[in-house]
DNA sequence: GATGATATGTTATACTATAACGTCGTCAAG
DNA sequence: CTTGACGACGTTATAGTATAACATATCATC
């Protein structure tokens, strides 16, 4: 039954839900998360944040840049480049290798290996923290000798809303 | 056990092997399924895949196209990608976008999910095709209702040759 | 050999990312 | 207070990856 939406919520956020909240979730989190660790969430890097939160699509780092001149007029791709390099060090942000673009953290508390949906018709994303998934990847790589250190696991596709409702119900 | 190199022979290929006869088994394969397909597998397009069998360390597209003007001096980057879409197309290689870079498939013969591995180390890659590995990621994917188009599973590690002795059996 | 489709040549440019070096501010040791 | 070390940021230049657009050549078929 691929429709019952399972039991966890799902990781795609409704079309028409309160994404400031999203905003101020994130940002709220990362300031306590980098005073706990002595980092330093400076107002550029807090401003990079909020741009890659400006949705729940992944952002390239140009479109950041682009973005960002609305304040720093004289950015340039390192400062961009940095700021995004602190907040994934910091786990706040990820990197989709697949697209060269990068999105907020759902769970920016503790490291996990996560996985993403990536939707070809709205462009937005969703990122699972599936154990059953890591755990096949390194059932297979143990078995093989190889030592793990980073997973990429990106999945193209449609996301419910995007599906034709014929595919959805044939 | 991890260090039983298990039932399945070992994707990563053995320093010392004949690789010759890895380059001529990709080069008739390829050769046999274009036939087949009615596909052009014209002079440039060979030379392409046999510079992406060079070895088992993927490789750049630039890479390419600096080996590739030995034989076509006046090449460019479209030339190189042109033929490394064909191929793709076809099946006969794989892009992998943690890397930027492109390898040759294993099994060309048919389609199929498959997964990397990459050594940190030594920068070869093994290809697998892991049924769990795949299942797993549609199963969860099926139970949020995201319809599955393509997975990017890339895992970054290392190669039983490149752990350290101490790492391996402490 | 004329025709249409496919493949390649050629030039230019877009997009993504980093190197290298300089300036400024903070903070702790002297 | 000053000095020095460090981290963040500014600035310029460049490396690396990929595609657009249009011209020419080659091939299969009629």
């Amino acid at each position: 039954m691929p429709r019952a939406p399972s039991k966890a919520p799902s990781p795609f956020r409704a079309s028409g839900h309160d994404h400031e909240t999203c905003i101020d979730r994130a940002l709220d989190c990362a300031a306590q998360l980098c005073q706990r660790r002595g980092a330093r969430l400076t107002e550029l890097r807090r401003e990079v944040l909020a741009l890659v939160w400006r949705g729940h699509e992944p952002v390239g780092a140009y479109a950041i840049l682009d973005a960002l001149r609305g304040t720093h007029p004289t950015a340039a791709p390192p400062t961009v480049y940095r700021a995004l390099d602190f907040l994934i060090e910091q786990g706040l942000i990820h990197r989709l290798a697949s697209l060269n673009a990068y999105m907020g953290c759902a769970r920016p508390e503790a490291p996990h290996v996560s996985q993403f949906l990536i939707c070809a018709g709205c462009g937005t994303a969703a990122e699972l923290d599936e154990p059953a998934i890591a755990a096949a990847v390194l059932r297979r790589a143990d078995q093989l000798g190889f030592a793990v250190e980073q997973q990429t696991v990106e999945v193209r596709g449609f996301c419910p809303r995007c599906r034709e409702p014929a595919e959805k119900s044939p």
